[in-house]
DNA sequence: TTGAATATTAAACAATGTTCAATTATGCTG
DNA sequence: CAGCATAATTGAACATTGTTTAATATTCAA
């Protein structure tokens, strides 16, 4: 059959992403296929490829979603608290119970792996910066005088250590038996580091 | 041809490990197959799996032997250094090193996914704790009275972090434009929290 | 109504992990 | 030394991947 404008592109588009974004938040990655999505929407792998260049873009598309929530669940906490430290505290760690209450999607986001020599679209890239560009509004607000390089430096470094604590907490536990609960090491980075960091020259 | 002795079990079992880690650190977990494998050390994949359970198996097998280099190289940093906060840093910046340097290597051992329902062997989760127990030594070192759960939270907190920064950096950039590089976040991250740390009461 | 354009399918390809019957070499036993 | 049991090795098979493409069916325009 052809162009039997059941539906368009665009709608073949969204429904491939829905369907992909649940499968994914069932069974995690490891249960997607290109047929299984297809089969899903009612259309067959052919179908698929005229709709994205390959499996991987479709992923990408579904994950921009789970950006997105990770986003306005970042914000809310954000708007949820007045002092700036106790805003940057907040920020952890719902970005902490938002990777491990969606870990599937969670971790569709930051442990797949994009095949060799695929590059991440800006549109793309643009998501990811956002969620830290909340970190950087409140260590502005927490230091008013510093300059954008030591904002961007403290906010990277914030960043990277909440996103370890996430990577080693969340699917397979790289930490054996530990007394110390993520959220406690959570907040034992984020009140020392902002702690020494305020009374930097 | 049965059993002609050419190489023992172990024999295939070594072979087969050091032929995986070649192709791993040539061209990453994507560039390997069991029947590459095989066909690397003269057999075929019948005999890859009367040595292996399955892939996986091997691929743990492999990394087992990263984590020993990790491991070495830590240790290697520890005993550089006298200053147990210098020390700390040190072996912060080494693991980065290390990362970077091995960057598929490493990957294969953090980035890789064990499919679902593959328990980590005791031997296996005993290397990575091996890895911050040099950690924990610096911190006990750094602050002889502190209670054993202060030391563990730190010491997770640190390697969490630091761990984190090699994520984020190593493979699929998902920093953007940085001006901070990965050592100076490091740098920031240890200084700052031990400075607090250490007064702690 | 006819023809061109295009959406859709089904089948094919190569490559993956994994299994297993058949084959072949070895070691032991009579 | 012959023959048999044991076990190592192979090669082919299976199901499942992503991806491509020729054939087909449908729609739209002329």
């Amino acid at each position: 059959m052809a162009r039997r404008n059941d539906h368009s592109r665009e709608e073949i588009q969204s429904m491939a992403i829905d369907a992909m974004r649940q499968m994914i938040n069932r069974e995690g990655m490891e249960g997607v296929s290109a047929r299984k999505v297809a089969q899903k929407i009612g259309y067959t792998v052919g179908t698929l490829y005229q709709a994205f260049e390959n499996i991987d873009d479709l992923i990408l598309q579904a994950n921009a979603y789970t950006l997105s929530e990770l986003l306005s669940t970042i914000a809310q906490a954000n708007q949820a608290t007045t002092k700036p430290a106790q805003k940057i505290l907040n920020i952890a760690i719902s970005y902490f119970r938002y990777a491990k209450s969606h870990d599937k999607k969670w971790a569709a986001v930051f442990r797949h792996q994009l095949p060799a020599g695929y590059e991440i679209p800006d549109w793309y890239q643009a998501r990811i910066d956002a969620l830290f560009s909340n970190l950087e509004a409140a260590l502005r607000e927490l230091a008013p005088k510093r300059k954008p390089k030591s904002i961007q430096l403290a906010s990277r470094s914030l960043w990277s250590s909440i996103h370890g604590v996430c990577m080693l907490h969340i699917g397979d536990k790289l930490f054996s038996q530990t007394f110390a609960t993520p959220e406690e090491i959570i907040t034992s980075i984020v009140k020392n580091y902002l702690n020494s960091w305020i009374k930097e020259v």
